[in-house]
Formats: structure tokens, C-alpha cells, sequence
DNA sequence: TTGAAAGCGCTAACAT
DNA sequence: ATGTTAGCGCTTTCAA
């Protein structure tokens, strides 16, 4: 570590050590000549601020800790940079974890972001989570839930509204004509187990549909492919006319799978991905998706959160919530 | 911030604040029955470490920098992946920066880095950070390089043999009887230079090729695809028979544009990228590409940092070069 | 095995 | 406008 100290500037400076503080954080209240004198001192010395020290003094980071469940997942970058850009603007940084780097999983890195005493918390909720927050939140770390909402209310969050997404799946697949359907996701994830409830409830009312849940154990595209291979090798008969996929990365997986082994998307089986990442325009087969805003998702919570750590006092949590939008592709429906 | 402090234990407890810290830190040394106690105390108040107060005291953080150029590029967070996990084992956690998320780059990470005082710094530069990181390693932050060799030969670098990448991308275009080409990067940046450079080297000795460079400005998706529009806008004379783009995010937004206005990957125009990002097998015209092992390069790139932080004294740089390997799909030859 | 005390680098009263 | 001093929470001699 860097070992010259406001206190060395000081002393080359010849000023005192709570002067050379002064042109650091009130530079209006020391004259111009020693103001002067500091700034040389340091470029002298190549003096870098301590932020330990001082956060350690002044209580708080300036930091913020967004935790997300897996980097590799576009989505969740686009929702990274939307939380850094509204940072930025106010003034803070912030500390990325990716939760499937851990084997503790976002846990952990609650752990981290509080002992590195971040100002408060971001966070991409896979796991039960909750009580964890809490207990960051009565020692006094706010968060905000992104992609997902508290249903007892207590936290902040900015989600898209999850059964609307799994609904408007759904329509469209029945509306195509699809009735034997599969659903692949990991209904213990809050956010993909209200996608699969929207799905279902939508299903409702219409006759000889039938819905078959697979519980995924990655949700990527590694797994996509073995799911795609799988029902390749099914009997015509057993074969889902249609499969929502929990998101786009195992859509794409997929939709893979079900090529490569000789079936054709979506003439033998359509699939339908979430989240609309950059890359679902752009596939082999363009993939039908349910998009979310995820930047706008990314800087709202983050906006959220700072208005919360600048507020004087307990601030009443708010949801905010996106409507998601189908954006219909070749995955789904023959186009020329 | 947590207000319960060591000092608070240590009165609940019923022991004085260093047998807690000792418990904290040298187990080993402290009656089980204080341990009981202690353990129960922290637990009852729900005690967290003050990292920032640790860290000023014993002089590290068991923090690494991480800085990228552009986190939405897959590139990108696969070395994000072996770098953590490389750091996770050796018990260190990473602060990931993404340059583009700031009007100063890189820079401005380096800046927040060393007042956070990371124990060291892991950079996939763009610019010219050289100078930068020579301060920081002066004043005791030491630094590795990713994807790029420092050829002063000051830093230890991981990277893979950009000039051979060029290269290999150049014969495939030759061999398959390309001999208008287009390059399209940005050579002020030291990686895509030498791809260019490889590409221009393989080139020579062929009778009639020709080789127009283009200098992009974001190096993105969306600038890709306004270059396969502005392409296929030219009179058949003047098109290239093939791109070779600096990496793969730039290469499917050409192929988009391309096949949008009309054109044929490959027939009309061949596209080569760089990175074999995993969407680019799977994209629409799936893209032939170099490739770069990312995650080893990550995790070494983390290993070496690691080893030089647990030197005694100072360290001989090294560097180690991946070989980087042609991957040929679609766009650049017809395949049933 | 345990405790008292100093000090890491910084900021913020307070005094001058 | 500038300096003196105390203290943020922790670890680490050193002494008991």
C-alpha cells in the first residue's frame, strides 16, 4: 500500500496536517498560498487518499454493493450498467459480486459488502435472502431488490411484473395454436416461479392444453442444450409443441439442443425465452422473448437507494414496477 | 454503518477488546471458555468486521482491482469468471470496474482502486494507462495485464498472441479466395493493432489483395451494424469480399447489418471476429472467430498477481502468451 | 491466557 | 486562515 500520508504533504508543505485535510474536502477555507503549496506537496509525493481512514472517520463509503447471480447473463450486465451510471451521477461507486462465482452464492458477498461497510445494497435476489437483509438493514445498510419485489413490503424494489411476463407467453403460444407446453426454469427462484405462475394461469379456460414443469439446476446454456437434446429424442407423441424458457440464455440453449439433434424451431417445437437479451435478435434462430427494461431497471434501483441513504430519516418502501413486453420472433411463428 | 464495535462485544463478553480480536484472529490462543462467550456476544449483538478499519491497521485489504473496458461484451466477464474464481481460492475478493461506465475509463477505476488500496491491480487496458500503473506500482500497488503485453517489460501480462490471431483470420480470407478486405477496429488500441498487423503480414505476397481500415469509435454491436449497412450501400465494385473485425460483438452487429440490407454472409461478404464469444456459435449466421481461452486467461492473470503479492521482494515480470486458435463456422464459408 | 495502550490515516471540533 | 487534538475500530506489541 501506498505509504505517504497527509501527513508527510504536510510537513513538505509546511502547513498542518488538518490544512492539507481543508484543501482536500473544504478547499474555500484556506488561502490560496497554501492551498498552492498543498496541491505541489502532493503531486510531489504522489499522495493518494486513504478511503479506509477516511471512511473510517466519517461513517460511510460512498460505496455501493450490487450483488448479481451471474455476470455471463447479459441481462444482468445491462442491469449493472444502469446501476452504475445512476451512481456515478451521484457521486458513488460500485462494488460488483457475482453470486455464482460463490459457493455461498450471494451470501457471501453480503458478507463482504458489509464488512467493506458499503452505504447500502443492490441486489439480484436468487436464494431466501430476506432475513439476511434484514439483519444488514436493523445494523443499518438499506437495500433494494431488483427483478423482484418483497412481498412483506419492507424492502424497496424495481422488478417488471413477472405473472403479467409468463401470461403474455402464454396468450401467444395458445394463440399459435401450441397445446402440449413445457416449462423450464427453477420454480424456487421467486421471479421464475411467478413467470411460471403468469404462464399457467393463462393457460386456464382453453381445452386439451397440457403443462409439463421441468426444474432446470443451472438455468444456462450448457443446460438448454441437454434439454433441447432430451426432447429431441422424445417420441413424437410426448414432444411439447412449445417451451417456455425462465430466460433467453437457456432458451438459446435450447432452442441448440433441438437443432443440432435434427428437430426444426419453431415448425416442431417453438420456444419462447425471457428477458430479451441483446443476443435472442440476433440467434440462429431469432428467439421470441419477454423483455424487461434492464438498465432503466438497473439505475431506477439504484436512484431508489440513494434517495433512501440521503433521506433524513426511515423512508417507506417503494415498488416500482415495469410492465415486460412480448417481442415476437422466428422462434415462435414462420416469417419470411 | 454497524455501530457495534469490537469494544461492544468485548463488554458483553465480559473480556477485554484484544481477546476478542484474538478470537477473531489467533483462535488458538484463547480459553475456550472466553471463545464461548466471545462467540455468543458477537452473535447476540450482531457483530460485523469494519473492514475499512482492519485493512488501516494491519496495512491490506485482501482486495484485487479489476478493470475492464466493457462489461455488456462476454469477452469481458468471462475473465471476470477466472479471476474470481483464481482469487476466491486464494482467499482474496475483487472489486470489478467497468471503464465503460465512466467518462474517464480506466483511469478513473485505477484512481478509486488505490484509495481503496486493493493489495493489487488486474487491467485489460485500452488506453494508455502505462504511466498510471508505474505510479501505482511505485507507490506499492502492484499490477498485471490481461490481454495485452506490456513490452517494456515491466509487468507481467497474460495475454494471447494477437499478431498470430490477425494472422490465422488473414490466411482462412486468403484461402478462401478473398482479396478484398476490410479491417475494421480501433488501432489506437494496442490489441487490435496487432490483430491488424497479423492480418496485414499474412496478407503480403498475395497477388491483388487489398486491405481498406477502418477506425471505429465504440467497438460495439450497434456500430456494427451501421458498418454492415454502409457497406452494403456501396456499388458491388467497391465492397469488401470480407471483414475482419477486432472482436465478436462488432462482427454479428456487420452480419446484421449486412443481412438486414439484403446482402449474403458469406456469399456477398465474409465476416471473421475476434474473442469467440460463446453467443457466436450460436448466432444467426454462426460467426467464424479467433479464439481466446478468457476464463484461463483470467485465472492466471489472478495467479500471477497473487504470486507477486506473496513475494518477499520484488518480482521478475512474467509474461505468458495463449496461442489463439481459428474457429471457421458460417460466415466465412457455405457448410450444409 | 489475558489486558492495557499505542497507533494505522484521516476528519472535525475547538482554539488560536 | 491555521493549528492542536481527540477519536473512528481495529490489531499488536508488551506486560502481567
Amino acid at each position: 500500500m501506498s505509504n505517504v500520508s497527509i501527513r508527510d504533504v504536510a510537513a513538505l508543505a509546511g502547513v498542518s496536517m488538518s490544512t492539507v485535510s481543508n484543501v482536500l474536502n473544504n478547499p474555500q477555507r484556506v488561502s490560496s498560498d497554501a492551498a498552492d503549496r498543498v496541491q505541489r506537496a502532493i503531486e510531489q509525493l504522489g499522495f493518494v487518499r486513504n478511503a479506509a481512514a477516511r471512511q473510517l472517520r466519517v461513517g460511510h463509503s460512498r460505496l455501493l454493493g450490487l450483488a448479481l447471480i451471474n455476470i455471463s447473463n447479459p441481462f444482468f450486465t445491462d442491469v449493472a450498467m444502469g446501476v452504475e451510471e445512476a451512481a456515478r451521477e451521484a457521486g458513488y461507486s460500485v462494488l460488483l459480486g457475482n453470486s455464482a462465482s460463490r459457493p455461498d452464492g450471494e451470501g457471501g458477498f453480503l458478507d463482504l459488502f458489509e464488512k467493506q461497510r458499503v452505504d447500502g445494497v443492490l441486489i439480484v435476489p436468487s436464494g431466501d435472502v430476506l432475513e439476511k437483509l434484514d439483519g444488514l438493514r436493523r445494523r443499518g445498510t438499506p437495500a433494494v431488490l431488483i427483478d423482484r419485489i418483497d412481498d412483506r413490503g419492507t424492502f424497496s424494489s424495481v422488478s417488471t411484473d413477472d405473472v403479467l411476463g409468463g401470461a403474455l407467453a402464454a396468450r401467444h403460444l395458445l394463440e399459435t395454436g401450441r397445446r402440449r407446453l413445457w416449462y423450464i426454469g427453477m420454480p424456487e427462484v421467486r421471479q421464475m416461479r411467478d413467470r411460471l405462475e403468469g404462464f399457467r394461469g393463462a393457460l386456464a379456460g382453453t381445452a386439451d392444453v397440457t403443462l409439463h414443469v421441468e426444474t432446470g439446476r443451472t438455468i444456462d446454456a450448457a443446460e438448454g442444450v441437454d434439454y433441447g437434446r432430451a426432447i429431441a429424442a422424445l417420441p413424437t407423441g410426448q414432444r411439447p409443441e412449445a417451451v417456455f424458457a425462465a430466460n433467453d440464455m437457456l432458451a438459446l440453449g435450447v432452442i441448440q439442443g433441438l437443432t443440432g439433434a435434427g428437430l426444426r424451431v419453431p415448425q416442431d417445437v417453438a420456444v419462447v425465452g425471457y428477458d430479451d437479451i441483446v443476443f435472442s435478435a440476433a440467434a440462429a434462430i431469432p428467439l421470441t422473448s419477454v423483455r424487461q427494461p434492464s438498465g432503466r431497471m438497473g439505475s431506477a434501483a439504484a436512484a431508489l437507494l440513494i434517495e433512501e441513504l440521503s433521506a433524513p430519516g426511515p423512508v417507506v418502501p417503494r415498488s416500482i414496477v415495469y410492465e415486460p413486453r412480448l417481442v415476437i420472433r422466428s422462434s415462435t411463428e414462420v416469417r419470411d
